[in-house]
DNA sequence: CTGGTCTCCTGATCGC
DNA sequence: TGCGATCAGGAGACCA
């Protein structure tokens, strides 16, 4: 997986929403029925503790900025340890998790009362299980620890149920936990996110797109990355979708034809789908809950392969910065073409 | 309101 | 062999 030319790009270093919801379907069997009996926070600063607060709890954030606005109505925290642990899920039994578009939301109760764990990995995070002990290599960067018993779920018989450990890692830090105090808190956090790239119905999904993009004044690749249009889309995807729809990706999002749009969307879905199936996109720090590495480098057409031939005509791909990440794609395979609608 | 730009952070890599 | 420069990028903060 070493990119050995001279002008090829690195291969990307973020997981991506097929690696997170990899690491959902891998990590949710081992959690479920099982009790946090213990938590390690080796940097609290990765930690965010959110609140519902008391006043304006229902104006609806459509009308405000960025993801953070949906947190309009929830209040940060600066918690005591104690606190801190508690919304780490220190006593609480993991009932289930959720995803949407890259953020992984894991829920567990105690006393009936349920909370909420955001993981958000960011470039270079990880979540992982661990039968036995973790050791803290000194450049693994594990700023939280959870220390969990077997549960109470039938074993095998004659057999206990082992506990185990979750660590959760970040060298770069771009990645991040919000503790969260309920089901509706996490419903409100994810309010202004768009519809998931991934789950969402064919056509729910194209229609969405073809309303999002149609007044969307700025290129089709800076709206793809936008987790309010649709989430879950990053770099490496967007790229690939773009280059599977014939479109450049410096197109104005607002000038393309609902018919591209809805190209787009399928492609977009069923790119993420296969990457899904084949454990999860990325590369050099990505790993599943096992600490195993994905495989679906192989299917990127154009992702980190600047200036190498185009897979489909053997033109060298061009590279820029658009929407300040770094760009790929074919400007002749993705030219606009009256025959690709 | 919108969209564009800066910033955070560390490790891998490359040129000298 | 070592060291500094460069690059990667999700998303919040900030600005026009």
């Amino acid at each position: 997986m070493q990119a050995k030319g001279a002008t090829l790009p690195l291969p990307s270093l973020m997981p991506e929403l097929p690696e997170v919801e990899h690491l959902r379907r891998t990590i949710e069997p081992r959690l479920l029925g099982r009790t946090v009996t213990r938590i390690e926070v080796r940097r609290a600063d990765v930690c965010k503790v959110w609140r519902a607060s008391a006043h304006g709890e229902d104006a609806a954030p459509s009308a405000s900025r960025g993801l953070s606005s949906a947190r309009q109505g929830l209040q940060r925290l600066q918690p005591d340890p104690a606190t801190l642990h508690a919304a780490l899920l220190l006593g609480h039994t993991f009932t289930g998790t959720q995803r949407r578009g890259k953020e992984l939301a894991l829920v567990a109760a105690a006393a009936g009362c349920a909370r909420v764990l955001c993981v958000h990995l960011g470039m270079t995070g990880q979540l992982r299980w661990h039968a036995t002990p973790p050791t803290f290599a000194p450049k693994a960067h594990v700023h939280v620890l959870w220390e969990l018993d077997g549960g109470e779920r039938v074993p095998a018989a004659g057999s206990k149920i082992p506990g185990g450990f979750m660590t959760f890692a970040d060298p770069r830090r771009f990645g991040g936990l919000a503790c969260l105090d309920s089901a509706g808190d996490l419903a409100h956090r994810w309010r202004a996110m768009g519809l998931d790239a991934l789950t969402t119905p064919p056509d729910d999904l194209a229609a969405a797109l073809v309303a999002e993009l149609g007044r969307a004044n700025r290129a089709v690749k800076a709206a793809l990355l936008d987790q309010r249009v649709v989430a879950g889309v990053g770099n490496i995807y967007a790229d690939e979708a773009l280059f599977a729809a014939h479109i450049l990706p410096r197109k104005l999002a607002r000038r393309l034809s609902p018919d591209r749009v809805r190209l787009l969307a399928t492609h977009l879905r069923a790119i993420l789908i296969r990457a899904v199936e084949a454990g999860g996109s990325t590369l050099r720090d990505y790993v599943n809950a096992e600490g195993d590495r994905g495989q679906a480098q192989t299917l990127h057409q154009v992702y980190g392969r600047g200036g190498l031939p185009c897979l489909a005509c053997g033109l060298s791909l061009q590279t820029a910065q658009i929407a300040q990440r770094t760009t790929v794609w074919c400007r002749a395979c993705q030219r606009d073409r009256r025959d690709w609608t």
